[in-house]
DNA sequence: GCCG
DNA sequence: CAGTACG
DNA sequence: CGGCCGCTACTG
């Protein structure tokens, strides 16, 4: 464990070292600096506080925002990941929920009519400020109270500040809200504000809107008016939350107000944050009228022009461009690909798409070079598209073979840039006495010491595994066979590898515990091979992967007797008559075969599989029995490790809600039978449904699809049982079990916890009760008791659900409005030759006069999506939901 | 159900 | 205070 | 084997 907190609060350090003060950077590139505006200054403070908690290793969590859909957090240690597990296990009901809590917070004004403007903002930003732990929530309630985001504008926007400054600092979700957990804290540092211009103006979602959902832009959000901005950010979330969520056709269709702009001003393929999906967001943003805003559209559109050029030229352009750009990505960026000199390769020689130049600029960005032409002398890595085809890079690289290309150059696909860790690479490693850590510099020496003074200790990279692109070459970027000069030293390997607790610096002679704790990484150490470009994760220092690796686990293996009694087993030992093979061919093995594996077997069956594989790959490993299962075990144990430091939190990610993943068919599935143990009263149900929420979050995280029974169980979150079932889908497509356990009731029950305030043990006692549906709920049917939130959430469950989002004006309208409002703004419509349902606002609709419920013509709606809007048409001043009341 |  | 639910 | 989010927030 310490291993770990060392590895973080190292990785912390380094991360608070470099880079110029945000308002440096801010008012040197934008000429904006965030004291201006209040909620930034806030922001910027909170983004300091975590110093303090350096002692406390915590997320690492670079701000890299503008790209967030790409960006991922760098982990935490294992045994707080369950934290923010539980923070995400209700994600899907509560976004069933989404419109709930307006519901409780309007009911409150409208219970209470002392509620003035002024404290219904209040209400909200308490509500909103409570919630602080999930990001979401905050998108939630402003979804649902909508009209007090959007009332703070054109109405009042003067009054309300001195109310609002603090609820601007309390919603403000940056602050690590003092009173919160720790888990809070991580949530904090995940919101922190990128100190970026665009946060402040058009809300974060512009950088972390990862949905090509187009935002719609609305008078509101542009205002200047800084508590309005507050707001505005809400809003853009809430509509994001809302368009995503609750209803997905908006998604498909772009949106009517940001389609035009947004195709003038589409993805510049500037080295800017350009998501392709962003465009939408940036369509809004070039609505705005803000000076700084226009700056730095400006100075994007500077290199947006669209030419058809080939990546070659491209990379070139960036290469030329490189101090220019390099600018741009000081601060805002953790340089984590400095030092890279990637080969980009996106299949296309003639023409380099969009996603291409996006790619390449993000290499840029992060601190990488972009290398124009395939040059093995210059590159360090080689980057593809997910789905490389061989002949294709072989024709653009010129290569005849995949052999070909060298060891020392890891070749994977563009998945692994942004998965790998934010890590910024000291450039002079305080330990090692300013040796350059130029990744392609230290090739593997040849002095003898460094097997002293180095501590990189190449071990498998499952990472790169996972990402690499072409199957045939696995290995590229592994560590390169141990050199047949036999400076194994097994022993020392593994003392290093079993390196305790105690925080050893990388030079520090490894103090380990003596033979009888060698560790399992000892059989896969190729001795200190310098090639650093292997160690992706730059995990230089060997214990903190050795400790992994053995783990409590590890320790029970009998390596000792193999390692060092029979020193010629051992892996690196090139003694036997294959000098060709890798001592980590198994790993090669390994993967492969789970890469190749068409037809999935059993877990058992795939076990065997994988065995033979491995005895295949190293002759020796067959000869030891014992030998394989270290294998076995090490892949596990330390895949899961790089899996669960590469993962994070599962929180840390954004939702990625429906974007189909690798591995949908199987989430699918996981739902379903969440569900229905969702259902169930017992505490074991109830640790189920918690257990397959963790589950199904890291399966959608998971970047490849399933092979096996043990690539999932690898991935943390997803043990034995729920390994099996995965396999289970992956063979047959189902789950049987799903089958037989889904029935009515249960399907009743998850229906009333539907409700907001109505939870399993409610739900199950209006079963009981003999209800059925809602209207027997309603009815009260078996007497069943309601709490007041209940009927609440009971009023307003199943419409407001499937309201389209195109509706969600008038459907705010309909919920907010009492009786009498409604039937008054109902009846002013009709006078005016409109009609007004739930759904919007209609012209032209045609009844038949004698029969008023036969319409003979459909009309057309003109306005649905802003409350604002159709008050507007109708001619009716602004009102907060509580004002509604006439009854 | 997963994890330590 | 404990049960229940929420985000 | 026991813990699994919250110095929750609200309700009764």
């Amino acid at each position: 464990m310490s291993d770990l907190e060392w590895f973080f609060r190292e990785e912390k350090r380094i991360l608070d070292m470099p880079e110029e003060p945000d308002e440096d950077y801010l008012a040197r590139v934008y000429g904006y600096r965030p004291s201006e505006d209040a909620t930034v200054a806030h922001e910027r403070g909170t983004s300091e506080a975590p110093i303090k908690d350096a002692d406390r290793p915590r997320e690492l969590n670079v701000d890299m925002s503008e790209s967030l859909n790409e960006v991922q957090k760098v982990t935490v240690p294992p045994e707080d990941l369950h934290i923010n597990q539980g923070m995400t296990t209700k994600r899907k009901s509560s976004t069933e929920r989404t419109v709930d809590p307006s519901v409780r917070h309007s009911k409150k004004r409208r219970l209470s009519p002392e509620h003035k403007k002024g404290s219904a903002s209040v209400t909200l930003a308490h509500a909103t400020g409570s919630a602080s732990d999930n990001p979401d929530s905050h998108e939630l309630h402003q979804t649902s109270v909508g009209p007090p985001t959007d009332a703070a504008g054109p109405q009042s926007p003067v009054a309300r500040p001195p109310i609002q400054q603090p609820v601007v600092k309390e919603t403000t979700i940056t602050s690590p809200a003092p009173d919160k957990g720790k888990a809070r804290e991580h949530e904090a540092n995940h919101v922190d504000p990128p100190l970026h211009p665009y946060s402040k103006s058009t809300g974060r979602i512009i950088a972390t809107n990862n949905d090509k959902q187009p935002d719609v832009p609305s008078p509101q959000q542009a205002s200047d008016d800084a508590t309005r901005t507050t707001h505005a950010r809400y809003s853009s979330h809430a509509k994001r939350t809302v368009k995503s969520k609750v209803i997905e056709v908006s998604t498909a269709n772009p949106g009517p107000a940001a389609a035009p702009s947004s195709s003038s001003v589409t993805t510049p393929a500037a080295p800017g944050p350009s998501s392709s999906k962003v465009s939408g967001a940036r369509a809004k943003k070039a609505e705005e009228p803000k000076p700084k805003t226009d700056a730095l559209k400006k100075e994007k559109s500077g290199k947006k022009k669209r030419e058809l050029i080939t990546p070659r030229e491209y990379a070139q352009r960036l290469q030329d461009n490189l101090s220019e750009v390099a600018a741009t990505r000081k601060s805002r960026a953790s340089p984590y690909l400095r030092g890279k000199r990637i080969y980009y390769h996106g299949g296309d020689m003639q023409y380099a798409s969009e996603e291409t130049r996006k790619r390449m600029d993000y290499i840029i960005r992060y601190g990488g070079t972009v290398v124009p032409t395939y040059d093995p002398e210059v590159i360090t890595h080689i980057v593809t598209t997910e789905k490389p085809s061989a002949p294709a890079f072989l024709r653009a690289t010129g290569l005849r073979s995949l052999r070909d290309i060298p060891n020392h150059i890891p070749t994977v696909t563009w998945s692994w840039v942004i998965r790998a860790p934010r890590r910024v690479i000291p450039e002079t490693p305080v330990e090692k006495g300013g040796e350059s850590t130029d990744v392609a510099d230290n090739n593997k020496g040849d002095k003898t010491e460094q097997i002293e003074d180095s501590s990189s200790e190449p071990t498998a990279d499952y990472h790169l595994i996972v990402h690499a692109a072409f199957k045939d070459r696995l290995d590229a970027g592994m560590p390169p066979p141990p050199s047949n000069k036999g400076r194994s030293k097994p022993q020392q390997s593994a003392t290093s590898a079993a390196s305790g607790p105690s925080r050893p610096t990388p030079q520090e002679p490894k103090s380990g515990r003596d033979g009888s704790d060698t560790s399992i990484i000892s059989e896969f150490t190729v001795d200190r091979v310098e090639s650093k470009q292997s160690a992706i994760l730059d995990f230089d220092d060997s214990s903190f992967l050795g400790k992994l690796a053995a783990g409590p686990n590890g320790a029970g293996v009998p390596g000792r007797a193999t390692v060092t009694d029979n020193p010629k087993s051992s892996l690196n030992n090139k003694s036997d008559s294959t000098p060709e093979v890798d001592s980590l061919a198994p790993f090669y093995n390994q993967a492969r075969a789970e890469r190749e594996a068409e037809d999935l077997r059993s877990g058992l069956s795939s076990e065997e599989e994988s065995a033979k594989e491995i005895g295949n790959g190293g002759k020796r490993a067959a000869t030891h029995a014992v030998s394989k299962k270290r294998v076995r075990r090490f892949v596990h144990v330390f895949c899961r490790a790089i899996l669960t430091l590469i993962q994070g939190f599962l929180c840390d990610s954004k939702a990625e809600e429906h974007t189909a993943c690798a591995n949908q068919d199987v989430v699918n599935k996981l739902q379903e039978l969440r569900e229905l143990h969702k259902a169930k009263l017992s505490k074991e149900d109830t640790w189920k449904v918690y257990t397959y929420d963790k589950a199904i979050r890291a399966l959608r995280s998971y970047p490849t699809r399933i092979r096996c029974y043990e690539e999932a169980l690898a991935i943390p979150g997803i043990g034995d049982k729920t390994a099996q079932k995965i396999t289970e889908i992956l063979q047959t497509g189902d789950l049987r079990r799903i089958g037989y356990e889904k029935t009515e009731d249960i399907e009743a029950i998850n229906m009333f916890q539907g409700i907001y305030g109505v939870g399993r043990q409610t739900a199950y006692k209006w079963y009981a009760n003999g209800c059925r549906t809602l209207d027997d709920v309603r009815a009260r049917k078996g007497g069943i008791k309601l709490s007041t939130c209940q009927e609440i959430g009971l009023e307003y469950y199943a419409d407001f659900l499937t309201v389209p989002y195109e509706s969600r004006g008038a459907a705010l309208l309909y919920y907010t409005g009492d009786d009498i409002f409604n039937r008054s703004l109902r009846l002013k419509a009709n006078k005016m030759g409109y009609s007004l349902n739930q759904r919007g606002l209609y012209q032209g609709i045609v009844r038949n006069p004698s029969n008023k419920l036969e319409k003979l013509n459909e009309g057309t709606i003109i306005a649905s999506e802003t409350e604002e809007e159709i008050l507007r048409i109708l001619g009716v001043p602004w009102q907060e939901p509580h004002e509604r009341i006439r009854g």
